[in-house]
DNA sequence: GTGAAAGCGCTAACAC
DNA sequence: GTGTTAGCGCTTTCAC
């Protein structure tokens, strides 16, 4: 059944008809305008807003092979960590006329695989990626389909498709040095399940490079400001004392500031608590909050360009590792400081 | 499996070659496979299978005049508001077999004419707007076009397109009055420009309806977290003394209540803090955040469903409001109290 | 139940 | 510079 809604739109014939010329010409304005006589083009160009007429995409795409859409499989948008990487994605791709369809997948491995389809099937050029944990079957199309996937938020340059992204152990590692060198011995570790995600995976195996005299007890809960709090609930309630909170990500560092707060234990006096990522809100939290910063933002321009070269001149994506940096706020402390 | 050579895909006459039968059957099995014998779809879905067959979304929209996609335009995905709606409206409208592509503004009109421009050139079937402050080319377009489109985040049953959210007047004033019922007299009002925002210009309006006894003083900065640190610092430097912040939204209470900390000034004790939307977060922080809770999940389901029904079965979308409700936590107490 | 064939709207040779 | 025309991969009558 052809859905035709109100009047049929106008398509390259009427446009021809109207401009008296044949369809060829009027694709030439479209696509190649310079190459029109100047008064043939303007003739086209008056048919074209008088019909109001729109150029189908799906014509288009079957013609060229190109549909200029890309994809993103991410776990979730309602969270301010990938907002910035997918903001900045979306408009580095729009300098290259390409469009951005997002699907989320709840960091789950089966749904991503359908989602992936599902945008394979939608006609999507190519793939963003976050992380290297995924379902077979998602590997076994990328493979098959050839279609163009690039990695963000890892960083691994053997993987087999191509990283881009940051070192998340070394991140951790940096995190976990800055508490220890601060002379923090019993941290409590606040992360956020770890099963489907090799992100947070690695940030903890950084934390495991603590020297043997420093305890970690780990607390985990969910990737939500309420997780965070939750997660310092535990630990408050566990009775240890703790010299620090580290956390697997700023999301949840910001719930357990504010535990911390309501339970009255002063920050960074009585504990340091540190965080991991940099969000934009870190740098205003009270007190403000010692991290180490992610660059989200570049990350995701630079995948677009990495992209867009694959996609416009088959130039496949390279693996590239964006380096993370200690900030040293006010949440972090020297042990009895 | 088979290794095709060349990078060409397998298209309907490969498979139809391969499971000799006509396209006409294969396409039968991939639209009403009921209708094809039990034997004959077998084979055709084993020569898919073999030859690792996705069929042509372009082809297919070409055909039906239907892409299944959907464009979205926002101000931004960087910033917790839109970021829940957004997923939900995906996440509702994957049940219909639709997609969404999402368009960033920066709240600029012109930068959003152009983006939707953008999304009716990849074919989208239907938009969403927020809000009802938009380019004149915008109207144009969507006037020409004939393209479903609907309003979110807004409410006015009399607007030319079918807006489906909230009354933020209303929620406005139903934050204003729980303060002045509180006996608070004097109030900073921190809020975001409105220029091009009539969901904040409609909350503003909402605070208006306040008695003539009390004093409305505003701070504007920009809508995120910083920014709300940043009024609140302005109200604070200001020398005026306070009973209440009221913010135009959660993301700016959030920097007001990191403010006053700061400050030392204690929330509720000293002075009230309301915000506007109910962010989950809202519901963890320190103090835990009074609000006026906004169904933004339950309207980006809605919104789909709306232009699910409008795409699919061509009944437009109907205006919709849905209600706000006060959420009274602890950063909001009685005046003296 | 299945096949043949006519398009859908556009691009890209190739001709003039 | 411009026109003619053959497809692109699929859906959809309409025969059989």
């Amino acid at each position: 059944m052809t859905v035709r809604r109100g009047k049929k739109r106008a398509n390259l014939r009427d446009v021809a008809r109207a401009a008296e010329v044949s369809v060829a010409t009027v694709s030439r304005v479209l696509n190649t305008p310079d190459v029109v006589q100047a008064e043939t083009r303007r003739r086209v160009e008056a048919a074209m807003a008088e019909l109001h007429f729109v150029r189908s995409a799906a014509a288009r795409a079957i013609n060229t092979g190109r549909s200029k859409i890309l994809g993103a499989l991410i776990p979730t948008l309602d969270n301010a960590i990938f907002a910035s990487t997918i903001d900045a994605i979306e408009s580095r791709l729009g300098d290259f006329g390409l469009s951005l369809v997002v699907a989320t997948t709840g960091e789950d491995p089966e749904v991503e695989a359908r989602k992936a389809q599902g945008l394979l099937d939608i006609g999507v050029e190519g793939l963003f990626l976050s992380g290297i944990t995924h379902h077979d079957t998602l590997h076994a199309l990328i493979e098959h389909t050839a279609v163009p996937a690039v990695v963000i938020s890892y960083y691994d340059a053997n993987y087999h498709l191509p990283t881009i992204g940051y070192d998340n152990r070394e991140a951790g590692r940096i995190a976990l040095a800055h508490l220890v060198g601060l002379g923090h011995r019993r941290i409590a570790v606040v992360h956020n399940p770890a099963e489907h995600n090799d992100r947070t995976r690695e940030r903890l195996a950084g934390f495991e490079s603590a020297p043997a005299d420093v305890v970690l007890t780990r607390f985990e809960s969910a990737l939500t400001v309420a997780g965070g709090a939750r997660a310092a609930a535990m630990a408050l309630a566990s009775g240890a004392p703790f010299d620090a909170f580290l956390c697997a990500s700023d999301v949840q560092a910001l719930g357990v500031l504010f535990e911390l707060q309501r339970a009255g234990i002063a920050v960074p006096e009585a504990v340091s608590v540190m965080g991991l990522h940099d969000l934009p809100s870190a740098a205003v939290t009270a007190p403000r909050l010692s991290t180490v910063h992610l660059p989200a933002e570049e990350m995701g321009r630079r995948a677009a360009e990495a992209m867009a070269d694959w996609v416009e001149n088959e130039v496949p994506a390279r693996p590239i590792c964006l380096p993370t940096a200690l900030k040293i706020r006010e949440s972090t402390r020297r042990r009895g400081g």
